[in-house]
DNA sequence: CAATATGTGGGGGAAAGTGGGGAATTGTGG
DNA sequence: CCACAATTCCCCACTTTCCCCCACATATTG
């Protein structure tokens, strides 16, 4: 049930990203197709379903409200958290503000990832790709605890 | 239930702002239309629908009145408080204290944060973003505990 | 190679957003 | 108490955006 690997997408000049065929099956029976898409950190997009979204959105709003990261995250997340539907076609709008937010041009990635996909406009996607490959090779032994104890 | 994500939205000439339409059925029947406009530390207002308010007002009223912080946030937040309704064109007067506290120009940014709208001046909006991005990278395990255990 | 499914593009009607004129209301000063 | 100014609110008209639908192009399958 979860996400996973990745697709070439096009977005066209309206701004529409096709949602490729077999997760729409699963996205309409699991949510009616009702998708919420926010930004990330890293300038891509994040796609969820919205019951789990809701999860989500709850854990944030739970944080104390005085707290400056923690409203911080609560802006840009659920501030930016957008309710999409797909159209007959199986197409979703994503907002003008989003594809900025991500620099999405024409080329893009989807890459799924659990519960949630990620979208990445494609040069972004493979410039980042290349630093990290980069990075990982550098800091040996520089892991967190929670990483280390990681096994693969 | 909760609001969410972003709207680009103008003030005109006469300190009107259209609430969006995807809000306005929900505000008529919960609330009837009935508006509370504050402002937030951060330079920007604080919409919520009156009973929504009514419940924040009491919990502020329930600091302890001798405390500095506590009756300085009294002041901002009850002081500023404004009942406005949605016209016939579903839009609402902000008066202009409120405009001048925020800095509203002619292009603002509409933002659902759970209860409450955020409305910011679009330029504030997009500084203040740009500044949260590059902290949010810049600290890596600086984070509290309760954001640590955030998985998204 | 036909036949079906998937991806892509665009036209056009409906809805939402925007701006301004003018009547009604409120407030102010004489 | 009245006259004048300022503000607020309702209405109408224009512009922009969104969304539904159709058409074609490309890929996949039997």
């Amino acid at each position: 049930m979860n996400f996973r690997g990745i697709n070439n997408i096009s977005v066209d000049a309206k701004g529409r990203m096709a949602v490729p065929a077999r997760y729409r099956e699963r996205l309409l029976e699991s949510c009616g197709g009702h998708l919420v898409v926010t930004v990330d950190r890293d300038y891509c997009l994040l796609m969820y379903p919205l019951p789990e979204w809701e999860i989500i959105e709850e854990k944030l709003n739970r944080l104390p409200s005085l707290n400056k990261q923690a409203r911080l995250l609560q802006r840009l997340l659920i501030g930016h958290a957008t309710e999409l539907d797909m159209d007959a076609q199986g197409r979703i709008l994503l907002p003008s503000v989003l594809r900025d937010f991500a620099g999405l041009k024409k080329k893009a990635v989807l890459i799924g990832q659990g519960k949630k996909l990620e979208i990445w406009d494609e040069e972004t996607w493979n410039t980042s790709q290349e630093e990290w490959m980069a990075s990982v090779q550098a800091d040996d032994g520089e892991l967190p605890l929670s990483l280390e104890e990681l096994s693969l």
